[in-house]
Parts: structure tokens; C-alpha cells; sequence
DNA sequence: AATTCGGGGAG
DNA sequence: CTCCCAGAATT
């Protein structure tokens, strides 16, 4: 094997790196919060999630004292929520074990939970110029090129040789400048179509550049279609409030909040849209009694079903459909009703929640776009 | 080894 | 539309 021209690289990216916010520092916390919000996340949709992130969690132990709510509050939109509650989790284990002082080898950050090894392998070699080698979905682009690697990239043996590699080529000076010149390269030159190559610093050392096809590289399978599902809501309104609640603490958007609704299988869409099934599903969400009559009324009035919109996840696609019910047209001494009620209603997670903190809260993105319709009219 | 976790940028 | 993104945990 020929090898990367490493110190060719590391000059490349010091001269055309980019101005971001993480590169300010090298303390290893703002690199930790950085490389969470990166995976599977685009640099420019970071920045602003970054900063405000930053601004309100300065330090460890910032972010150990918060709410888990507050938290997940300020990652709404970015996606991949469980990311957010092991970074919170992290720095409370960190704070506990350690009293704060982050663990300062790639061995050690590895046993925080949401830190693998690529995330280890970042905080270690920016921060610490620990001599590891990171792999990201740009490196394995990069190598698959430079080699001409003919396998499919996520497979395992394509991620061994792809490290082993890197090992051999990661200079012991600058360790984390060389990493993320590879993730740089990836983003700006080396793009997943029409690779720049004209402005690659590591031209002369690529294969698949001298027989001019880097573009069939890297070799991956086709992704399976999301699931098709669908999604009838409830939208119970009451004095400027609307009903809210709480998702399971596991799985798809785990611990957000949601306007009351369960997925469902296509076939059940149509009973649905006809009006019907409406109360079971209400029912089923809603186990106190006390708005069911009031919910009859508003039923048998045979509300229009709004939807369907579309909200699709990476492996899940939502049909939304939805009603609203505005518990104000048929009550008038609405604040008798609702008296001492509340209670029963948290045990299903449920909450009435002013309708000016909806874009506050961490509201999913596919109920922020029902919300939104909502309001145009 | 394969699935499950979001949401948006770019072409 | 499709593909992909500074991935990690679970099964």
C-alpha cells in the first residue's frame, strides 16, 4: 500500500479549514457536545443547535444540574433524541465519578454511554492529541476512493481494514488535525457526488482518481423504503390550551411530547377518515372519564378529518391525520369541569399546555407541522 | 450482522 | 423523489 501523504493533508486543512464554532477550543467537554450533535448531522443544521446549546450549558456542570427537559427542549428539531439524553446523562456520570474532570484517554471516554468509538476517537485526538484514528461516513468515502475499495464500506471487514490502515498512517504530531482534515476532505472535496478532485490534496495518492472513476465509490447496498404507517391524532383544545402527551421513555421519539394519538397500520386509515373509530382511539390514549361526554358530543357532530401529512422518519413514514375538538363549544362553565382534574390526567401523561409554549417545548417536528396547518386558517 | 433510533441539506 | 450526514445502542 502506498499510504496518505499525511503531512500533505494536515497542511491542506489548516489552510482551507473551516471557521466553526468547536474549533474555538480545545477543551474536551465543547468537543464532546460538538461530536454528539455531528453524528449523522450536517455541519451547517449543528452551528445554531451549537451555540444556544453552549450558551445555556457553558461547562459540565451546567449541564449536570439541568432538567432532562431542558435539555431535550434544546435539541428539538435536531433529531436522534436519545443523543441528547446520554449527553445529559454523560456529564451527570462524569460530574459523580470524577467530580467533573472529563476522562482523558480514548479507553476512558469509551465507557461514557453515547460515547463509541468514533466519538472517543474524535474527543481524544482533537482534545487530547491522543494518536487514534476516527472513522465517519466521510473517511469511509475518502478510503473507499483512494483504494478503490470494492466491498461494501458498512461492512465489518471494510471497517477493520479501513482502521487498521488508518493506524498505520495517523502521524504521531498533529493526530487530530489529520483526523479532521480526513472528515474535512470528505465534506468539501471529496463529496458524495462530483468529487472536486482538481482541489484534493491527496490527489496523487488516489487510485481511483488516476483511473478516473471515483464516483462509483464507495460501494454500499441500497437502503431498504420506510415502513408506510399512519397516524390518526387528537387536537383537544380548552381555553387557550391544548391537550397534551407524554411518549414512552423508549424508542421513536422517546420522552418528547405528542398531541394524543397512536401509529397504526394503512388498512385501519379508511374507518378513520370516514369519522369513525375516533372515540375508541380516544379512549384509548385518555383513560379519565372526565372530558368523554363532552368528546361524544363533539364527535357526533361529525368533525372534519383533517390530513392526510406526510412526516417521514429513516425508516418510518407517517400518514398524520387529525381532528380537532375545541372543548369550548360546548362548555361554558368550562373551569368547573376541569376542576382537581388535572391529576388524574398525569397519570397518562397527559398535560394541558398553554397554546403560546408550543414552540418552546420539545415538540416533535411532525406535530410542529400539524400545529402549524392548524394555524392557517 | 441487522435494526432502530430524526430531520434536513443537496442534487 | 434519492442519498447522505463528524454514529451508538440494542437485538
Amino acid at each position: 500500500m502506498s499510504g496518505i501523504n499525511s503531512s500533505k493533508l494536515i497542511q491542506w486543512f489548516n489552510q482551507v479549514k473551516r471557521d466553526l464554532p468547536w474549533r474555538k477550543t480545545k477543551e474536551p467537554y465543547a468537543i464532546w457536545v460538538s461530536e454528539v450533535m455531528l453524528q449523522q448531522t450536517q455541519v451547517i443544521t449543528v452551528i445554531p443547535y451549537y451555540l444556544r446549546f453552549m450558551k445555556r450549558f457553558p461547562d459540565l456542570f451546567a449541564l449536570a444540574e439541568a432538567e432532562q427537559e431542558e435539555v431535550l427542549e434544546l435539541w428539538r428539531g435536531l433529531g436522534y433524541y436519545s443523543r441528547a439524553r446520554r449527553l445529559w446523562e454523560g456529564a451527570r456520570y462524569v460530574v459523580q465519578m470524577t467530580e467533573g474532570r472529563m476522562p482523558e484517554n480514548y479507553d476512558a471516554l469509551l465507557t461514557i454511554k453515547g460515547v463509541g468509538e468514533y466519538t472517543a476517537a474524535a474527543i481524544a485526538s482533537i482534545a487530547y492529541e491522543e494518536r487514534v484514528p476516527v472513522m465517519d461516513g466521510n473517511v469511509k468515502r475518502v478510503l473507499s476512493r483512494i483504494l478503490r475499495w470494492e466491498e461494501d464500506v458498512e461492512k465489518a471487514r471494510s471497517r477493520r481494514f479501513f482502521l487498521e490502515y488508518l493506524k498505520e498512517v495517523i502521524p504521531g504530531d498533529c493526530p487530530g488535525d489529520f483526523n479532521q482534515g480526513m472528515m474535512e476532505l470528505g465534506a468539501t472535496v471529496c463529496t458524495p457526488k462530483n468529487p472536486r478532485c482538481e482541489q484534493c490534496p491527496l490527489q496523487e495518492d488516489c487510485e481511483s482518481f488516476a483511473l478516473g472513476d471515483p464516483q462509483v465509490y464507495p460501494v454500499k447496498k441500497s437502503k431498504e423504503k420506510p415502513t408506510e404507517a399512519f397516524r390518526p391524532t387528537l387536537i383537544l383544545l380548552h381555553r387557550g390550551q391544548v391537550l397534551l402527551k407524554k411518549r414512552p421513555t423508549t424508542g421513536l421519539l422517546a420522552n418528547l411530547w405528542e398531541f394524543p394519538g397512536e401509529e397504526m397500520m394503512i388498512p385501519s386509515l379508511e374507518k378513520f377518515r370516514e369519522g369513525k373509530e375516533w372515540y375508541g382511539l380516544y379512549k384509548n390514549q385518555i383513560s379519565d372519564p372526565t372530558y368523554d361526554e363532552i368528546v361524544k358530543e363533539l364527535l357526533s357532530r361529525n368533525p372534519s378529518v383533517k390530513g392526510p401529512l406526510v412526516h417521514t422518519f429513516s425508516h418510518r413514514r407517517w400518514q398524520m391525520v387529525w381532528v380537532v375538538l375545541d372543548l369550548d363549544d360546548v362548555i361554558d362553565k368550562s373551569s368547573e369541569v376541569r376542576a382537581g382534574k388535572d391529576s388524574q390526567l398525569k397519570e397518562d401523561g397527559l398535560c394541558w399546555m398553554d397554546v403560546k409554549e408550543l414552540d418552546r417545548i420539545a415538540l416533535p417536528v411532525a406535530f410542529q407541522k400539524i400545529w402549524t396547518k392548524l394555524q392557517e386558517r
